[in-house]
DNA sequence: TAACTCACG
DNA sequence: ACGTACGTGAGTTAA
């Protein structure tokens, strides 16, 4: 059983920091509601209660101590205690209630109590905790607390805002403050404190005071040692003097540590809150940042408990439901390698595991799994059709996929289950007592798996609606699961004979200029290593003057007139890349039938496009003529040729479209060179004159910069010119086509004040970090607000239209078959009798996935192999 | 396991 | 004054 956790915080140190931290320009700049309402304290409290709380995981209990008011104990006792503090920040004041508001929102325990301070309420419920046998944590920026330290009790201090912090233990107060954590009470009688206005000994500051107390150990002993003249001088009689003022400090810096509390710690175990609270709490106090960074763990959930999953040899008599959760236990990544383990299946009131051996010959699990009229809800349920596949059963009935419905909520969170679920507030991982000892397999994770895809499937769909989401997961992602398991098990053939064949020159180049490093270095190094060619070319030839870091390509090629080195590291590396990622890497992913069968991801980017793994076919070499040579070995020897369709500039037409940008539609409407023709407005190179091939390769950068979300700097980077030359070309961009520049800005403001963008069909892209402090991150997540609606648009409009090529080719006679997807291209097994009729057709639809103020065009091309088709 | 590097769109 | 292109997956080195 972990530890239980407990977090202790100073309210009112933790406000009064969040206030000052964000306060610096004054009353008139800090943040607030529209109506003039300060927020800035309760934002950067917030925060911090928000990153606290993501980190939880079900077993932290958390506390907040305040003031009640300034009248306690303390000032009874010493008229001037605390007399000198400047008053509070008018703009402070109604941040102590609306903090208040936000812990009631968040369900987070807090206590004030006239009379005592926070230090008390907080001291006692962090040595109760200890004594209980929590791991103790305590949050404040007051030094006071560091008495509290022990082996149980950790204090955060906050040294610099919010997040520079200092945790103490015992043995890092001993090195820090040289003395021990009960010390600093005899440390503030002598010393005292200005803060809280206490005097502590005339004459006494920090350096004499540590020093009485390492010789001394604690004030009474100090004061008997002044008494009887082993401390000498001025100092031995102001102590003498001064003992009862020092005492007084002494009693005051003491913290309560049995204050009578009508709670105990045990009240304060975090269960997570109602969303809804928080939500409008942020809404009230115009928190939307706040908003989007809310952790989905701490929705507090109604318990759901899943069944304890039951192994059984059959599941004849078991299950009579027309709806069934189902989970195949095998791993994602190798489905097209091994069967799976064994299946699970749950009714919503038991959990079956069956094992691959009994589900082979379960006549009843197959009957169940085939039945179209039982719906099936699943977790990856292209996993579920391939898996079953491979056991002799075919699915029917999917009804529902949690891992596709979760992405759609989120593409930020993994295809693992564990996170997709943790969306919803569920933990998976089975419960000790339900794991099996005599159960190799996964069973109760999967038993759970289909538990839960079963239970939450009415919430996840409601969800989806709400958000307006569910058009797209119900007529684009669930469709073209199916198509993408049909393309998996299709395969995409590859000869690994001829790619050995291939390779054999690449092996031979990769030794020849490996060899010829080691000549022109005049000794042996590992080519390989960044580390090492580093040190070789900056350390030791003393190249390129330490411009950059790194051995990148881009900052070899600026140096490779400086030594005949840097060229034959760069063929190294280029043949080396081949011969592992490319020959070796390939050869194992072919299977027995010539084909290799990667795996297309359909929950993985965080734009919507579909990556490819295990191997990635999406990176296959093109650029480069010699490494072309690769997509010889791809292709089929029945005579079926490859087709290759691809939409042309596919991104730059969707910002057309998306901007309603005129001009720019009409370049492509009249079928004009889109990066001539920016190259003419940037230039200002007339229509009759030719535009030179220079220009229209900076016009073809600038495309590219404005989809990446426009930067000067990296804009110069790419087409080397100074960032003031490019950021000119970006701003004559934009003069030539404004609704782009208002566009742009627009999803940078929408994204701002939401907290995600939206493509054209809809799908969301969550970005936290577009008001965060931090100006790298601010700005990056400013460029992916920018780039995501028109990748994550294009990825749409290439899914759609999978989807009706699959739907033509499936209610057809024809046997063309559609094998690969690479983000703007398809491409497809045809025989060659069909070939003309087919391309045509599909280019068809390809055009006119979507109607749209801009033409589309797919270019078509094939051959026998894939090299071929894409010449 | 993280950091580099490099292949693709 | 700061320090940047967007989105992926895979292989290698080196801690």
């Amino acid at each position: 059983m972990d530890k239980r956790k407990l977090i202790v915080i100073d309210g009112n140190s933790l406000l009064f920091r969040a206030y000052y931290a964000t306060a610096y320009g004054g009353p008139d700049t800090i943040m607030r509601t529209s109506k003039g309402v300060p927020t800035n304290a309760i934002f950067g409290f917030s925060n911090m209660l928000l990153k606290l709380l993501s980190s939880f995981e079900g077993n932290e209990s958390l506390f907040v101590g305040f003031d009640a008011d300034s009248h306690t104990f303390r000032k009874e006792e010493f008229e001037q205690y605390k007399a000198n503090r400047p008053p509070c920040p008018e703009d402070l004041i109604p941040q102590f209630a609306s903090s208040r508001e936000l812990l009631e929102s968040l369900n987070v325990k807090f206590y004030e109590e006239h009379g005592i301070e926070a230090d008390d309420i907080c001291g006692t419920i962090a040595k109760e905790g200890a004594e209980k046998g929590y791991e103790v944590k305590i949050y404040t920026s007051d030094k006071d607390y560091l008495q509290l330290v022990d082996d149980k009790i950790t204090v955060i201090l906050l040294k610099k805002g919010l997040s520079v912090v200092d945790e103490v233990t015992p043995s890092s107060m001993v090195e820090e403050f040289g003395f021990a954590p009960k010390q600093i009470i005899d440390f503030k009688g002598l010393r005292g404190d200005s803060s809280d206005n206490l005097p502590g000994i005339p004459g006494v500051g920090d350096k004499t005071a540590v020093k009485l107390i390492q010789e001394y150990g604690s004030f009474d002993e100090i004061v008997l040692a002044a008494k009887d003249g082993r401390i000498k001088g001025k100092i031995a009689q102001n102590i003498i003097d001064n003992e009862e003022l020092g005492r007084t400090c002494l009693r005051l810096a003491k913290i309560l540590i049995d204050a009578k509390l009508p709670f105990n710690v045990d009240d304060c175990l975090y269960t997570g809150c109602d969303f809804k609270k928080i939500s409008d709490f942020c809404h009230k106090y115009e928190l939307r940042q706040l908003l989007n960074r809310l952790p989905s763990n701490i929705k507090a959930e109604p318990k759901v408990k899943s069944p304890e999953t039951k192994t059984v040899s059959s599941l004849k008599d078991l299950i009579n439901s027309k709806r069934i959760g189902v989970s195949f236990d095998i791993d994602s990544s190798s489905y097209h390698d091994e069967d799976p383990h064994g299946i699970a299946i749950s009714d919503g009131r038991n959990n079956y595991y069956i094992h691959a051996e009994d589900a082979k010959i379960d006549e009843a699990l197959k009957a169940i799994l085939e039945d179209p009229c039982i719906e099936k809800d699943v977790f990856d349920g292209k996993k579920c059709l391939l898996s079953a596949k491979r056991l002799g059963i075919s699915i029917k009935g999917i009804a529902f996929d949690m891992m596709l419905a979760s992405y759609i909520l989120d593409s930020s969170v993994s295809d693992k289950p564990k996170d997709a679920f943790a969306l919803f507030g569920i933990d998976i991982t089975p419960k000790e007592e339900n794991i099996s000892l005599f159960d190799p397999s996964e069973s109760s994770l999967n038993g759970n798996i289909a538990y839960f895809s079963f239970s939450l499937r009415e919430k996840a769909l409601s969800k989806l609606k709400e958000e307006g989401s569910l058009k797209l997961y119900e007529e684009i992602e669930l469709p073209l699961m199916g198509v993408l398991a049909k393309m998996e098990s299709e395969g995409f053939p590859l000869h690994g004979d001829e790619l050995q064949k291939i390779g054999k020159d690449f092996y031979a180049k990769k030794d020849y200029f490996e060899r010829r490093c080691h000549e022109l270095a005049g000794r042996f190094f590992n080519v390989g290593s960044p580390k090492q060619v580093g040190e070789l070319l900056f350390d030791e030839l003393h190249l390129g003057k330490n411009k950059k870091k790194g051995t990148s390509v881009e900052v070899l090629k600026d140096i490779i007139d400086e030594h005949p080195i840097v060229e034959a590291i760069l063929q190294y590396r280029k043949y080396a890349k081949l011969c592992s990622t490319y020959i070796e890497g390939l050869l194992p992913h072919i299977k027995n039938d010539g084909c290799i069968h990667s795996v297309f991801h359909q929950a993985e980017t965080s734009t919507g496009r579909l990556s490819s793994s295990n191997p990635n076919l999406q990176n296959i070499s093109t650029r480069d003529e010699e490494s072309k040579a690769i997509r010889k070995a791809f292709h089929y020897d029945d005579g079926s040729l490859i087709l290759s369709l691809d939409y042309g500039q596919i991104e730059l037409r969707l910002l057309a479209a998306l901007a309603s940008c005129k001009p720019y539609i009409d370049v492509f409407a009249s079928n004009r060179d889109v990066h001539a023709e920016t190259a003419r407005k940037i230039f200002a190179i007339p229509d009759g004159e030719e535009v030179p091939h220079e220009r229209r390769r900076q016009a073809k950068a600038i495309n590219f910069a404005i989809i990446y979300g426009t930067s000067a700097y990296g804009l110069s980077e790419q087409i080397g010119c100074s960032p003031k030359e490019a950021g000119a070309m970006i701003a004559s961009f934009y003069e030539s086509y404004p609704e782009i520049s208002s566009y742009l800005s627009n999803i940078v403001s929408e994204a701002t004040k939401n907290g995600y963008c939206v493509t054209m069909f809809g799908r969301k892209r969550h970005l936290r970090d577009l008001s965060d402090p931090v100006y790298v991150k601010r700005e990056a997540a400013r460029r992916a607000a920018m780039n995501a609606p028109i990748q994550g648009s294009a990825a749409d409009l290439l899914k759609k239209a999978m989807i009706e090529v699959d739907r033509f080719l499936s209610s057809s006679s024809y046997k063309t078959k559609m094998v690969l997807t690479i983000h703007d291209e398809l491409l497809f097994k045809v025989p060659p009798e069909e070939i003309e009729e087919v391309s045509k057709k599909i280019r068809e639809i390809m055009e006119n996935a979507v109607s749209l103020p801009v033409k589309l065009v797919a270019e078509g091309s094939y051959g026998t192999s894939w090299f071929e088709a894409k010449e």
